[in-house]
DNA sequence: GCAGTTGCCGAAAACGTTTTCGAGAACGTA
DNA sequence: TACGTTCTCGAAAACGTTTTCGGCAACTGC
C-alpha cells in the first residue's frame, strides 16, 4: 500500500531529457526517433518502474485490450475448461478478460452485458452451460461477439459448438472395432440436444455397419448414475446377450458400471462401456477405467479466443463451426478374445 | 456492430441545454443543480443512451472499479466456488472483475499481477487451490489484497480460510452423536495441511469424548477412490467390528463406500460413513447419498469480496480469518438402532 | 433600497496518454 | 551557394470525463 505518487510518462521523458511525445513515441517502438535516444528513453522507464496508464492509452486509441467473458453458468462442469482455454488464450498476451456470471438469469445477463459494454471491450465470449441453441444477443452490439458451446440462433452469428454427433459415432465406431453387435445406448434428458445428437450419430454409425440397437432403441432418461443403474438393470433383464454400452454421459456410465459390477458381469471381457464428457473425476476413477469421449472444451474456448481476436482485427466470421472431440481409451472396453 | 459515433457527455449536455459541467453533475447526483434541469439531462441521456466512457472517469477519479481474481488454479474443484461467489458480490455492484489463471506457475502468476496493476485494478483476491499457507505477494503493492482459501504466510494480510480443524470435529461429533464408538479415519495426502488439519480436529474430538480412533491411527493416504477402496479393505481386516468411517474427502467417502457396499456391509445400519467438501456430483449420487461437510466455499468467496470493499474503502484488516463449515446430513449415517 | 446570503450554472483546468504537424538540423545534389 | 530530402524532435490538440471556482440572479433581513 506505498502512496507514492504513481510515475508518468512526464517523469520518464524528464528524465530522459525529452519531450513526452518523444517518450512515447520511443516506447513505442515508432521509426521516428533516434536509436540512442530510444535507449535513454527505455532506460529511464525502467529505473523509474514506469508503467503507462491504460485509461489515458485507451482513451485515446479507442481500444481497451480487455474481453468480456460471459458465462450463463459456473455450476456446470462444462463452462469452466472453456473458460480456462479463453483466458490463456488472451490472458498470455496483452489482453485481459472480465469474467460475468449470469447464473442462468437473462436479467443478470442483460445487466451483465451493459456493465461490459460500458467498460468498451474490444470483444465478447458468450459461453453457454449447455449445447442448446440460445437466443442471440442481438446484431446491433458495438463489438464482435463468438458463442461458445451453446451456438446463437442468429445465422450471422459466429458459434463454436462440439461435435455431438460425431462423437456418437465415434463411440460407436470404437465399440464395433472392438467387436462388438449389440450394443446398447443409455443416456440423459431426451430435451437435451446433446442426447438427441449423440444418439443420432451412434444410430448413423450402426446402421452403416448394419446393425441394431440392443434394446431396440434409445434409452433416454436423466444425466445421473441413479438413472444409469436403473436403465442398466431393465436393459440386462430384456437383452441379456448385450456385450456393449454406450452411456451418454460418464455419470450414466458410473451408474452402468456399478449394476455390471454388482452382477458380476465381467467389464469389459463380457460388457464394454463408454462414457461420454471425460469428467475425470468419475472417468479416470472408475472400476474399470472408463473409455470416455473427450469434448476438448479448453481447445474449443482457445479457438473462440482466436476466432473473436480475428473478428476483432476486421475479419469476422458468421455460421457454427462444429469442432471435433475425441475417444480417450482407458479399461472399460477392449476388443472381444 | 454498428458504427455511429459513441455518444458523449457533450451531446448530452447540448440536448438537454446546459453545459457538460451541469450535465456531469445532474447525472451525478450532486446536489448543486435544480431539480428541473436535472431531470432534462437525465431525460437526453436516456434518449440518447448515453453511457459515460468509464475510461475517463478512471482518468480522473483514481478509480477503476474494477478488481482482480487471482487464482493459481482452475482445474480444481475449490477455487470455482470461491470465484464464483466473489464475482457475484462484485457482479451484482458496479465492480466488474478481472480474471487470472495462472496454472499453478509463478511466472504467470507475476505476469498476471503486473497486468492487473497495470490495469489499475482497485483490489486483489488471491485464490488458492489448496489450503496450505502460500508466499505473500509483498507489501509494497498499490492495493489491497484479500488472500483467500490459501493463506498467506505473512501476518500483516488478510487471508480468509475454512475451517479444517472444525470440520474434523464437527464430522467426528456427528458419528459419535449417532452412537458410534469405533470411528476409523481414512483420509488423504499428509503433505496437505487440509489432511492434518481434519486429523486433528477429528482425534480433538474423539478425545473430549474419551474414544480411540478405530484402526489405532489415522490412515494417510491419496485423495482417489482408489486409496479409499484399499485403505477399507485393510481397515475391516484389521479392525472388523468398524461401526463408523470419517473420509477426508468425498472421493475417498465413495471408495470406501464402495467396498463396503462389496462386502455386503449395511450403510449407514452397520457403519456410518461420511466424507468431507460435499462435492455434489460424488456426494450425491453415492449409494447411499452420503452425509458430509460442506466448507461454504461461495460463502468464502463473498466475504473475501466484504472484505476487499472494506478494505477499498479504506478499512484495512490483516491475520487470519477462519470460516466455517457445515454439516450435509444425507443417507450414509443414522444413529444406531 | 441595500448589503449579505443562497441557489444555480458555466468556463476552464486537470487526468495521462497518442498523434499530427511543423520546425530545425544535417545531408546530398546540382 | 542554393535547394530539396531526410532525420529527429517538440508543441499542441485531442480523447471524455470530474471538479473547482467565479459569476450572476434571486432571495433574505433590515
Amino acid at each position: 500500500m506505498a502512496a507514492n505518487r504513481p510515475v508518468t510518462l512526464r517523469d520518464v521523458a524528464r528524465l530522459a531529457g525529452v519531450s513526452v511525445a518523444t517518450a512515447s513515441k520511443a516506447l513505442n517502438g515508432q521509426p521516428q526517433v533516434r536509436a540512442e535516444t530510444r535507449a535513454r528513453v527505455v532506460l529511464a522507464a525502467e529505473q523509474l518502474a514506469f508503467s503507462p496508464n491504460t485509461f489515458a492509452q485507451s482513451l485515446i486509441t479507442q481500444r481497451s485490450g480487455t474481453v468480456g467473458l460471459l458465462t450463463s453458468d459456473l455450476e456446470g462442469r462444462f463452462s469452466i475448461p472453456i473458460l480456462m482455454g479463453a483466458e490463456d488464450a488472451f490472458g498470455s498476451g496483452q489482453t485481459s478478460v472480465f469474467l460475468c456470471d449470469a447464473r442462468g438469469d437473462t436479467i443478470r445477463e442483460k445487466h451483465h452485458l451493459r456493465a461490459l459494454l460500458t467498460r468498451r471491450v474490444d470483444g465478447l465470449i458468450v459461453v453457454g452451460a449447455r449445447p442448446d441453441t440460445r437466443a442471440s444477443l442481438g446484431r446491433d452490439l458495438p463489438v464482435p461477439v463468438v458463442y461458445a458451446y451453446a451456438p446463437s440462433d442468429d445465422p450471422a452469428d459466429l458459434s463454436l459448438v462440439t461435435d455431438n454427433v460425431g462423437g456418437g459415432r465415434l463411440a460407436v465406431d470404437h465399440l464395433i472395432r472392438c467387436g462388438r453387435r449389440r450394443i446398447a445406448h443409455i443416456t440423459g434428458d431426451p430435451g437435451y440436444s446433446a442426447a438427441q445428437d449423440r444418439a443420432r450419430g451412434a444410430l448413423d454409425r450402426l446402421d452403416s455397419a448394419g446393425l441394431e440397437l440392443a434394446g431396440g432403441e434409445v434409452w433416454f432418461g436423466m444425466w445421473s448414475e441413479a438413472w444409469g443403474r436403473g436403465a442398466t438393470r431393465m436393459l440386462l433383464d430384456r437383452c441379456p446377450d448385450v456385450d456393449a454400452v454406450f452411456a451418454g454421459s460418464d455419470e450414466i456410465a458410473r451408474g452402468v458400471l456399478d449394476v455390471l459390477h454388482e452382477e458380476r458381469i465381467a467389464v469389459p471381457s463380457r460388457v464394454a462401456v463408454i462414457g461420454f464428457d471425460n469428467w475425470n473425476i468419475l472417468a479416470a476413477n472408475a472400476r474399470p477405467p472408463l473409455t470416455t469421449v473427450d469434448l476438448n472444451l479448453e481447445q474449443l474456448g482457445r479457438t473462440a479466443a482466436q476466432r473473436l481476436s480475428a473478428a476483432m482485427d476486421g475479419h469476422p466470421a458468421s455460421g457454427t463451426e462444429t469442432l471435433p472431440v475425441r475417444l480417450i481409451t482407458r479399461d472399460s472396453t477392449a476388443p472381444l478374445s
